[in-house]
RNA sequence: GGUGCGUUAGUUCAGCUUGGUUAGAAUACAUGCCUGUCACGCAUGGGGUCACGGGUUCGAGUCCCGUACGCACCGCCA
């Protein structure tokens, strides 16, 4: 037997006992005649000391011993002479009378400590060293309480986790698949799945009622800090049910992991926003609801313009709109130029910005004054309920959406400035009534705005023939704070309403039925209604932690070019497996 | 495909604005001293292809161009 404790477990009331001790070494005290060695393992550190009292043989080998050396310590568990009140196991210590040396270390190329002086490149080569600090390991304990939570609470539901292949067939729709050359099929590829969208369904068609699976999915499109080539996804499906029942279920599943996980108890219904409205509203179908600061529409389509003719700018565009900032109105001309500096970033594209400052006898000092008497901007500031204190801030632009979004940017912006996206606070919501379709420029057609399985919303389904374009879906998001954390829909579960879905797509017959023709024919066979949800594990488990990056919730994560810098992944075949799987390699010029 | 920032000791960084003697700091590492450390302390020491290639210059870590790599973002991600 290795070890008859842990290095987390012992206290004063363990006193006198003998314990044999396995771990790394964190750290050596060598005080000369005295020498301390914490010991590490998952569980804790625990001290090992070698007083006078050890035999001089014992005391030298603990001199010897160098950072990570592993250990097996034998000895009797004493009160301390002088205590570690940051510790759990501060108040004991293991006076040593057998170390054993499992194994020796070189120097780690970085502190294995909570804060590490690694940057990320090189803890990522070192992952499994970079894995030892009990931050990223807390990360890895947190998923896994995460998906244990998941499986008890759609076990109770009446939940079947079942397993789909990875190895499918490759679907035009959606993002760029990852393909897998099939060596007894020559010239044929498998894909890996971007979900398991397609085979869920099937399950239904199959009687199965109530699917759900942790599961990895694959999608061949550039990497942020929020996606990985490979992620992992709680996915859901249920038959005879309507969007609501759906909306219900998995609004308690995410309050029953807040609960258990978080200790937070989230009492209220989670709100429902349209998409029309979310991107009215915020310029965003994920908006982060932790603080308002709501765009108010000062020219629109639905709103005659609260500027008479005067300022080119505003002149020419047919929209503009502002958000107030509260209690801001003393940011400097700095300051303000760093925001108009902010916007005009070529990732957010606005010409420039509009300002104005409510003073404290309400009157408004903006930036655009030289144009326009004082009651212009007085109604402004009372169209956004400005108070004395605030600060207005404007874009206008052509493109409506494009001006939401450039605000978008900016109101969060404003939040991160004003301190309001706490990271303990939580704020859910549901966003619905996506828009069935969005128009593609690059394509050329319109193109399924959650995927072509989705039902359109009922009394929508006459527009399918007249204006596309309008049709809304029966499709939601899950929102926390701003992330996407979930997303489903109302599958179509009739064969002639897919087949039209396609054919709107710009898919031929024949081309929907080479693609899909095996979901098709499923439903000619009795497919009940049904539908379903996908929560992204990672996102989750980020959130709950805290964290900046999906990255530090992984055990081995991909790097910014989609590489695995610990195993130098992906890399090169031999001629001879390229011959096996009859494939040649076609480089473009400069990459032989 | 594009934009921005970065690359100097094992590690994290300073040095670059204004080119000029031997490139520094902290930490890590090594050696010695130290009877209660736990961010131990003290002393000493070793450690550098200033990412790579080209250019400007009498002279480049420093200025310019290109490449590679890393990070963030836009496009993309149903």
């Amino acid at each position: 037997m290795y070890r008859t404790k842990t290095c987390g477990e012992l206290r004063l009331s363990d006193v006198g006992q003998e314990v044999t001790l396995a771990g790394w070494v964190q750290s050596v005290h060598n005080l000369g005649a005295l020498t301390f060695v914490d010991l590490r393992d998952r569980y804790g550190i625990t001290q090992l000391a070698f007083t006078e009292d050890a035999p001089e043989e014992l005391r030298k080998k603990a001199g010897r011993l160098g950072r990570e050396f592993v250990l097996q310590a034998t000895g009797i568990v004493t009160e301390r002479y002088s205590k570690n009140k940051n510790l759990p196991t501060g108040d004991i210590e293991i006076q040593v009378n057998e170390l054993n040396i499992l194994n020796e270390s070189q120097t780690p190329p970085f502190t294995i400590e909570e804060e590490s002086d690694g940057g990320d490149d090189l803890r990522m080569k070192y992952r499994y060293l970079d894995l030892r600090r009990p931050c990223v390991r807390k990360n890895l304990e947190l998923r896994h309480r995460m998906t244990m939570e998941v499986r008890r609470y759609l076990d109770s539901k009446g939940f079947l986790e079942i397993e789909t292949p990875m190895l499918i067939g490759s679907t035009p729709e959606g993002a760029r698949d990852f393909v897998v050359p099939s060596r007894m099929n020559p010239g044929q590829f498998y894909a890996l799945p971007q979900s398991p969208q397609t085979l869920k369904q099937l399950l239904m068609v199959a009687g199965m009622d109530r699917y759900f699976q942790i599961v990895k999915c694959f999608r061949d499109e550039d990497l942020r800090a929020d996606r990985q080539p490979e992620f992992t996804q709680i996915d859901c499906e249920m038959s005879f049910v309507q969007q609501e029942d759906i909306l219900q279920l998995f609004e308690g599943m995410a309050k029953h992991l807040f609960r258990e996980l978080r200790g937070v108890e989230l009492t209220d219904p989670f709100p429902r926003m349209s998409w029309d409205d979310a991107m009215r509203l915020y310029g965003s179908d994920k908006p982060d609801t932790r603080f308002g600061m709501q765009f108010v529409e000062l020219k629109s389509k639905d709103q005659t313009s609260l500027f008479p003719e005067g300022f080119a700018v505003f002149d020419n565009a047919s929209f503009i709109a502002g958000i107030c900032a509260t209690g801001q109105a003393e940011y400097t001309r700095k300051q303000l130029d760093q925001l108009t500096d902010f916007v005009r970033r070529p990732q957010i594209g606005a010409k420039g910005l509009v300002y104005a400052r409510v003073q404290a006898d309400g009157s408004v000092k903006s930036s655009i004054d030289k144009f326009y008497g004082p009651e212009v901007m007085q109604a402004v500031s009372q169209k956004m309920n400005a108070l004395p204190g605030d600060l207005i801030l404007i874009l206008s632009g052509d493109d409506a959406m494009r001006v939401r979004k450039q605000l978008c940017e900016l109101r969060l912006e404003m939040g991160a400035r004003m301190g309001l996206r706490d990271k303990n606070k939580f704020s859910l919501l549901w966003v619905v009534d996506f828009p069935m379709f969005e128009w593609s420029e690059e394509e050329g057609r319109l193109m399924a705005m959650h995927h072509p399985f989705t039902h359109p919303k009922n009394e929508d389904i006459p527009l399918l023939d007249t204006d596309p374009a309008s049709v809304r879906a029966d499709a939601y998001d899950m929102v926390c704070n701003g992330v996407e954390v979930g997303g489903g829909s109302i599958r179509i579960h009739d064969q002639a309403l897919q087949a039209k879905m396609f054919q709107i797509l710009g898919f031929t017959p024949e081309k929907a039925q080479q693609q899909f023709g095996f979901l098709m024919n499923a439903f000619k066979y009795g497919a009940p209604p049904h539908g379903g949800l996908a929560y992204g594990l990672d996102r989750w488990v980020s959130l709950f932690a805290g964290l900046d990056s999906i990255r530090d919730c992984i055990a081995f994560p991909k790097n910014n070019s989609g590489r695995d810098v610990m195993l130098d992944a992906p890399g090169e075949l031999d001629q001879k497996q390229l011959d096996e799987l009859c494939l040649a390699l076609n480089l473009p010029q400069g990459q032989e």
